[in-house]
DNA sequence: CCTAAATATACGCGAAAGCGCATAATTAAT
DNA sequence: ATTAATTATGCGCTTTCGCGTATATTTAGG
């Protein structure tokens, strides 16, 4: 359900995996965040350059939240995810 | 303890949580991610033109991560953490 | 108080973003 | 197989990063 990302690719991966379960495309997201498609394409691609202000209104899109936290050890489950 | 973040503001008010908790300057942090100190600054500021790389190389340097999950309804606890 | 430490701010630079616009390339659906 | 839908890429442009370097400004200690 939540993802765990310590990199530019695993939080565009959890952005993309959101986006999908919300059955939106790159357009319709891009829409609501007033960004081009293309700019989501290249968030979700964990483009390391990506602005801040480019994921936070991604998340403001899907209606989804950012947690900071201590690193966890990784259980097994949470390993797959990292793929 | 975890940091609630929807806006470039609260992420930066976050990592400067930790990086205090932790007793490291901006400078320290700064060394860490291959950073400088006024970059270090910005982010902490919620500069919203912050690139993603920024941001996850000061988790990594904190030993932090991020975890990306659906907006929450806000608790009186959590809405003090906001502000 | 005074000073040292820490943080915020400034300038010039090279690199790259995100933009509008447009089009490849890939994927899904019939 | 075809076609439609979705996603990735490209170009020229403006903007702003993060860099080195340096300096205000604010905060914390003695």
């Amino acid at each position: 359900m939540d993802t765990i990302a310590r990199t530019p690719q695993q939080v565009g991966a959890g952005i993309r995996r959101f986006r999908r379960q919300k059955k939106l495309t790159q357009r319709d997201l891009g829409e609501k965040m007033h960004a081009r498609q293309a700019t989501v394409s290249k968030l979700e691609a964990g483009e390391p350059a990506t602005q801040l202000r480019i994921l936070m209104d991604a998340l403001a899109g899907l209606d989804l939240e950012l947690v900071i936290r201590p690193r966890t050890k990784l259980t097994a489950e949470a390993i797959e995810d990292l793929f």
